[in-house]
RNA sequence: GAUCCCGUAGCUCAGCGGUAGAGCAUUUGACUUUUAAUCAAAGGGCCGAUGGUUCGAGACCAUCCGGGAUCACCA
């Protein structure tokens, strides 16, 4: 990439051409680690000393402290920082390490022993170079005062290259890796969860013919073969229940769905997301075992059951807050909507200040409110239920009330977090309420439903009661990792092409 | 898509009409337990791009490119 190159780089290829000419190889083939940073600091004692005559460790430089005929360097690995003390006659290439920067990658073996000061360090006795570094990293200067307190000096802390040049991030900004690794135990704990209970992880198209299962618009792409359009999904869900036709009794997905829409703070147009249908069950089971879920994550991640997001304290543990969109609304607005005429609801939202433009149905008008209106101040775990028949094309219809769906949405700190259903399984019920998505469609919502007669001829066949729940993984991760944005828990967020 | 803010050395930033600056990093020298190591010296910049205003622009104006925040849409 770097065509012309500055002082730093042409420098360092003249010491990468040096350290050949001294017959060392600056890309060898491996090296054997026995301990890595933590194992030691952790465990190294004066009394284990013994233990420590003869280890190796591996890592990147990330400080430099020369005194002329010692000197000492920081090396970092995946599990954190040790220092190393080198000495002009404890090893005999210690000419070379003036050919050594900061950013290169290191092997070092030798003996442990504490400093003057106190710090744990590896007393080298061989030193190999493992890759040169030939573009120079930020340096971070981190300091610790005696209260334990960490100051960072000249952090590398520009979002834009730390999202482009996320490696260099990660390098640089260790916080930033604890962040991944939460992300990494939040979706495996997930899954344990799931395969304990023995629902099968399954994989169904990213490439659709036709999309559906959310409202949203789609990337389109094209297969050349068969010559015809293809589109991103935006949502498993359609695929998943074909599967509970066929017979399993309990599968899900965590993956990528693509959404061909804004972004910001809390929308990526790839994300992740986690689906799952279990056979023979409704949404008030389903209420039950996501919070259970969600608990058993955040004990996991956190080792207990309160959270601190922003500014709110968030206590995790079951059971959730459950509440009818209803009587969202009528909490945090003081109107009752219950049975209200079209006429009576738009005169509620002007009176509100709710913008409804496009909105052509009661039901539409009342999510509409409490999205504006309630959603926000949902703080604590809490299932909103029972929403409106017309925004739910693809839930039952309450057991006891025709003018709403069996639904929950799951709100944390103001947002939602998941959305699932009894799901519907008459199909003539469905086809009628997709007929009603398509007339939308026509009407100008690109966002309605599209009709896909393969769905409802699986839907003829036979689908048992289900219940089905999506989870919007980068989110949860957001919640459980206290950051504000989406680009901070997706290691390569989308970034528009640089010239 | 709209509004506001930002773009100066490898990194973090100052400079806001008058000869491009600091700290860290880099280079040279000193230093065999340092830790933002220290001390002395040096190099390093198409000031995001293109136009304009001006005797003179890093700074003021316009357009564009990139980023951030808020809003709209959604998960």
């Amino acid at each position: 990439m770097p065509q012309e190159l500055n002082d730093l780089e042409r420098r360092r290829r003249e010491e990468l051409q040096h350290l050949r000419e001294l017959g060392v190889n600056p890309y060898p083939y491996s090296f054997d680690k026995t301990h890595d940073s933590t194992a030691i600091l952790s465990t190294f004692t004066d009394e284990t000393a013994e233990n420590f005559k003869n280890v190796a460790v591996a890592g990147r430089i990330m400080a430099i402290r020369r005194m002329g005929k010692a000197s000492f360097c920081h090396i970092q690995d995946a599990q954190g920082r040790i220092q190393v003390y080198l000495r002009t006659g404890d090893i005999p290439n210690y000419d070379d390490f003036k050919l050594y920067d900061i950013g290169d990658i290191v092997g070092v073996k030798g003996y442990v022993f504490r400093t003057k000061v106190g710090e744990i360090s590896v007393h080298a006795t061989e030193l190999v170079m493992l890759c040169k570094s030939l573009s120079p990293i930020p340096i971070a200067k981190e300091v610790e005062d005696e209260a334990g307190n960490k100051t960072m000096y000249d952090a590398f802390q520009d979002k834009e290259l730390r999202y482009r040049q996320r490696y260099t991030d990660l390098v640089v900004n260790p916080q930033v890796r604890e962040v991944f690794v939460k992300r990494s135990r939040i979706i495996s704990t997930m899954r344990r969860y799931f395969d304990e209970r023995g629902w099968l992880e399954v994989e169904t198209p990213v490439l659709q013919p036709l999309y559906g299962g959310a409202s949203a618009r789609p990337f389109i792409t094209h297969h050349n073969t068969l010559d015809m359009e293809l589109y991103l999904r935006i949502a498993d869900e359609l695929y998943l229940k074909r599967l509970i036709v066929g017979g399993f009794e309990g599968v899900y997905e965590i993956s990528k769905d693509f959404r061909n829409e804004g972004m910001d703070r809390t929308h990526n147009p790839e994300f992740t997301m986690m689906e799952i249908y279990v056979a023979y069950k409704d949404v008030y089971w389903m209420m039950e075992m996501v919070e259970n879920l969600l608990e058993t994550i955040t004990r996991e991640v956190h080792g207990g059951t309160e959270i601190t997001v922003g500014e709110q304290q968030i206590s995790m543990k079951a059971p959730f807050r459950r509440v009818t969109m209803l009587d969202a609304i009528k909490e945090h607005t003081g109107k009752d909507l219950r049975g209200v005429s079209l006429e009576e609801a738009k005169a509620i939202a002007k009176e509100l200040h709710v913008d409804i433009d496009g909105k052509t149905s009661v039901g539409a008008i009342i999510g509409e409110i409490f999205g504006t209106k309630a959603e926000p101040n949902l703080i604590q775990p809490t299932y909103v239920i029972d929403h409106p028949l017309e925004v739910s094309p693809l839930a039952k219809t309450h057991r006891s009330d025709p003018s709403v769906t069996e639904r929950f949405e799951l709100f944390i700190n103001g947002a939602e977090f998941g959305n699932a259903y009894s799901e519907l399984n008459d199909p003539i019920d469905q086809r009628e309420r997709l007929e009603a998505q398509s007339r939308q469609r026509a009407g100008g919502d690109e966002e309605a439903m599209t009709l896909d007669e393969d769905f409802l001829h699986a839907l003829e066949i036979g689908m048992p009661p289900t219940a089905g729940l999506g989870i919007g993984i980068d989110r949860l991760v957001m919640l459980l990792t206290n950051q504000d944005s989406i680009r901070d828990v997706l290691f390569f967020p989308q970034m528009r092409r640089l010239e």
